[in-house]
DNA sequence: TGTTGACCTTCCCATTGTGGGAGGGTGCAG
DNA sequence: CTGCACCCTCCCACAATGGGAAGGTCAACA
């Protein structure tokens, strides 16, 4: 079905972002100002509606608002090379290839521990014994995501 | 070497965690305040360093200062169940692995992207052609690490 | 003694991306 | 005409951390 003239929460249904997101997004720059209608209420059309599915697939994929922008302008640059949205993938790519490395070395951690704890009434726990022995070099789990 | 009179500075530099971060823990509540001299400079011991140790192995573990607090808790309490411990690390590594399991869908997926396209001069690019087209029930990835 | 530099203190602001809610206007259906 | 479901803009909150300003303190050195 092809609507050329919706309010904020079609768009966001459509989309899958929320109306507050919608908003945001606006007010950040990462999109244009839609038209508004005589009453103030912002107007959306199939156009717009791509654009969002667009925002919502990327950060979906797990890219940042920065990251999201510059995908957009890419898209939007019909002789943009291939060649920066391929290292933008891959670079992300190997971000989350370093997370999950990051990640696995916790578990690994943690798993070690959980395994010498009894887990029952008694109140002998190597887990705490351990986690108040400071480590050399241990450092911060990456954030997002 | 043992030294039970420092500043905070000191005391950073033993437990690895800022200053910054020391006072702002003290601030929320996650530890006690600690003795002021009378020139109002907090004043740590040897055990208040060993806490600080405490904290910054189970950040970096990927707790949240909530976790944090209830290990803290759970630590000090000579009497605790250490079911309650363990049950806290196996619910951390479900979470980890939840968490694994997600972004290595991503990268399944931006991997197959960055495939098809060449990354070079030209602009013809599957990647943004795909970010275009919605998918039907994609969630976003779970926050945190 | 006086100055300098390295500390310490508190307080405020920014970050990232999202949600919640107040307070008010709008529009359609019954 | 009334009620309800929208829409609008603002402000606040989150988690955890860093940055920096404005001011007090202390030790060393000339």
């Amino acid at each position: 079905m092809v609507r050329t003239s919706m309010n904020i929460g079609d768009a966001s249904e459509r989309s899958g972002v929320s109306a507050k997101m919608i908003r945001y997004y606006e007010n950040v720059g990462l999109l244009p100002s839609v038209p508004r209608r005589t009453n103030g209420y912002r107007d959306y059309g199939d156009q717009e509606v791509a654009v969002l599915q667009f925002v919502r697939r990327t950060r979906d994929l797990g890219f940042s608002l920065d990251e999201v922008s510059t995908l957009l302008a890419l898209w939007s640059d019909k002789k943009r090379p291939s060649r920066e949205v391929k290292r933008l993938a891959e670079d992300h790519i190997a971000d989350l290839e370093r997370r999950i490395r990051e990640m696995r070395a916790v578990m690994k951690t943690l798993r070690g521990l959980a395994k010498h704890c009894h887990g029952d009434e008694r109140s002998e726990c190597p887990i705490l014994d351990d986690l108040a022995t400071p480590r050399k070099a241990s450092s911060p789990l990456t954030k997002r995501h």
